[in-house]
DNA sequence: AATGTTAGTTTCATAATGGAACTAACAATA
DNA sequence: TATTGTTAGTTCCATTATGAAACTAACATT
């Protein structure tokens, strides 16, 4: 019944999930990592600069660098010898996350601050324009509409049926996607 | 210094950060708020039926649905009198947050499952064709490339110099994303 | 009358968090 | 040479959140 495995008492881990979200969610459903990734967006590679910026505790700090390191988001490297210092920088996995956080940043922009007034905005270093950055279906460039979409199991979907005859009678009963809001 | 603010003493606040990634972790920087989103953007709306179908403690589940309610992005809803029963659907702004969830959900398909083999795919309801999310400039259409970003202090940055000259002091120091990775 | 359904609340042991101080290894300055 | 500064952590500890399980409430169903 239950998708996902605990790994302790206290924090369930969704690493085994057949969830693209859960697994995710495993290292960036968290307040801190996605800020530590936002910082290394932004160009701040060291401890103590992340420390500062962030406000975040050094001891959780420290167990969160290493976290994103140990799942590949970010590259511990080491910049200078004697004594030996290291710096932390996005991965091309860090860079693909960072783009979720375009996405959210975008959210939160429409949400939680006054039309116009956003208080961060993206540019491209080359052209030099803004960009904005938005949710779209690649394959027909416009974009997402979450109330008309609905989901079905793809090829990775676990081949235990009971699971998956339960959980999608469950989506097709209920129609998907909210059908009465759908626009 | 510190751009958020404590509202206890051991979970920080970033409901007044000027930072629109922040402000929105504040509810989505949590593990289970997305996945029960994730829920309820597939339909599903009882109590009972997040409740199984999570693994999330009854407990847990009842603060997080108030505060999604709280903050807007679930509605509750009676469905039925003697007794009274109410269910969450997804407002505007939590369809809206659905999106962030399916850029999530692209991110998780590409790092943390085989090519091919995503657990679930996303379809629209009324051409039934598979979309695909993905991050984009909705200016020109392109896919977005996190490498090629530098962030820079938007109409809403608060006017405290201090902090701006600072902050972005350190992000020009460092070339705004990392320049030696830049493609 | 007994059992089932739905939506919670309560209790409690354990784990994670955040603040602060401390350590280590050097560099720079006076 | 002594003192102070920089950087990257580690350690300690009080407080808080989590998760598991049991319990409650208000009905409906058999």
């Amino acid at each position: 019944m239950q998708l996902y495995k605990v790994i302790d008492m206290k924090r369930k881990s969704f690493a085994n999930s057949p969830c693209s979200i859960a697994r995710t969610l495993d290292v960036l459903g968290d307040w801190w990592n996605p800020l530590i990734l936002r910082e290394s967006m932004y160009g701040i590679r060291r401890f103590d600069d992340i420390q500062r910026w962030l406000g975040v505790g050094r001891n959780i700090l420290t167990r969160r660098l290493n976290l994103l390191v140990e799942e590949g988001f970010l590259e511990k490297r080491m910049y200078q010898t004697t004594p030996e210092r290291y710096e932390y920088v996005l991965t091309e996995k860090g860079y693909d996350a960072a783009k979720v956080l375009a996405a959210l940043m975008a959210f939160g922009e429409k949400w939680h601050f006054e039309p116009g007034l956003e208080p961060i905005r993206l540019f491209d270093r080359k052209t030099g324009k803004r960009v904005r950055p938005a949710v779209m279906d690649s394959a027909t460039g416009q974009p997402i509409r979450t109330e008309n979409l609905y989901p079905a199991p793809g090829p990775g979907f676990p081949s235990d049926e009971e699971i998956r005859k339960k959980r999608f009678a469950e989506y097709r009963a209920r129609g998907g996607f909210d059908g009465e809001r759908a626009l």
